[in-house]
DNA sequence: AAAAAATACACAAAAAATTTATGACGCATT
DNA sequence: AATGCGTCATAAATTTTTTGTGTATTTTTT
């Protein structure tokens, strides 16, 4: 189970489904009061925690925590607004185990939070690496291998590479990729997609291929047919 | 096995992922009672020893060890807080293998680690040995080749090389070497990293060319293919 | 069923924004 | 005085987004 709280009702709901939909149970809180009360009934295994609240301060929130016994432990991801303290390397005194700058994507969320887990549950860290037609993506190396040749490709073009390959076979629509990769708050062109992609499909050169275009619904990786 | 004794929870999870992170089985505790009766059932290899702690100081768990048959030759490095000279000198003088000032970096305290465990093993000293494109960089002279002629890097230069020639093709981001390199609560900003980047690329001369650029999320070194 | 209209997507290139490299300065240490 | 280090302002490089147009595909109309 994982808790959240954040006073922005928006963000609130966006991080609650995103973590729902990821198979997470999840439970979003307005006010530190609400926050403690459902900690007294029950302890998550993760607490995601907003720098800035109207009341009282995020940190002020997360001291009380660790100066608890049984919430001591208890693994916190800060979520700061970009350009506060985003260039500052926080200390790991403040006690947050570790930071995401808003407006965050799902994908980086997720990604952090399970990473945080594992690392609270003392499990190895997973070397992936994620194979699919000729492509090869090695996450810890940020390389891309299409055809035996390693090609380059950019922030954006990766991320995107990176979600589809992740859910194999499965559909995304371009807002839910926007949401995913941009964040919650991107105001631009669903079209804004479509150029990445492109450009994505280029530099695969022949494996591009793997991406498929659903039409009037987004796009897919995947090896072969499936329906 | 590596025991910590270190009242500070923010630290103590810091260096415990990191040492097990390296492949070492660590644990951490937060009082000189729960470090003896923890003691009492297995002896670690190594103990790192906070110099201050809330109830006990440091130095009298340390002499307690000392007076004990079997933990007389118990390697042991001392955690102190930055500045206070006096700590270096009481530190060694009453029986501590080493010392490390805090705040640290991840890398300074594994090579401060594997170094006392070897010395107490009384193993050879490793001459390890990195190359990548014309570079060579002798760890146990602090010495570096480029092209043949040897350059001159500050501390900061020399570490940063070491840390991305140590994982080749692995990708860093300037938070994670700031975290490894700096120290734990390093508070400034990420740019630094650059400049100093820039300083050991210049110096490398040609050989610069294996410091490679990953925009949007940091360095990595590397000769170019990978497999 | 064929033609016309409407969508949706691909492609190209310019414009905007972001990220990194560089040069210079100040501070502290030696 | 010299060196190492961190910060800042600015320049350079590259990415990202927007925009315009053409083409394929689907839907609607006849």
């Amino acid at each position: 189970m994982i808790y959240m709280l954040e006073d922005e009702e928006g963000i609130r709901n966006f991080v609650i489904y995103a973590l729902r939909s990821s198979g997470m149970e999840a439970e979003g809180f307005e006010t530190p009061s609400a926050l403690r009360e459902a900690m007294s009934e029950e302890l998550p295994e993760l607490l995601l925690l907003d720098r800035m609240l109207p009341e009282e301060d995020g940190l002020d929130v997360l001291k009380n925590l660790r100066s608890a016994p049984e919430t001591r432990k208890l693994p916190v991801i800060m979520l700061t607004a970009k350009g506060t303290e985003l260039d500052k390397v926080e200390g790991l005194d403040s006690g947050a185990d570790d930071y995401i700058a808003k407006p965050f994507g799902t994908m980086e969320l997720i990604s952090r939070i399970k990473a945080l887990l594992r690392r609270a549950s003392d499990a190895p860290a997973e070397s992936e690496k994620l194979e699919a037609g000729g492509l090869c993506v090695y996450p810890s190396r940020h390389e891309v291998i299409a055809d035996g040749t390693m090609v380059t490709l950019t922030l954006k073009e990766y991320d995107l590479l990176l979600m589809l390959l992740r859910h194999q076979g499965e559909v995304f629509s371009r807002e839910s990729l926007l949401r995913e990769i941009w964040g919650y708050d991107f105001a631009g062109e669903s079209r804004t997609v479509d150029v990445h992609i492109r450009t994505l499909r280029q530099k695969l050169g022949s494996c591009g291929e793997v991406i498929q275009t659903i039409r009037g619904v987004g796009y897919k990786a995947g090896d072969g047919a499936v329906d």
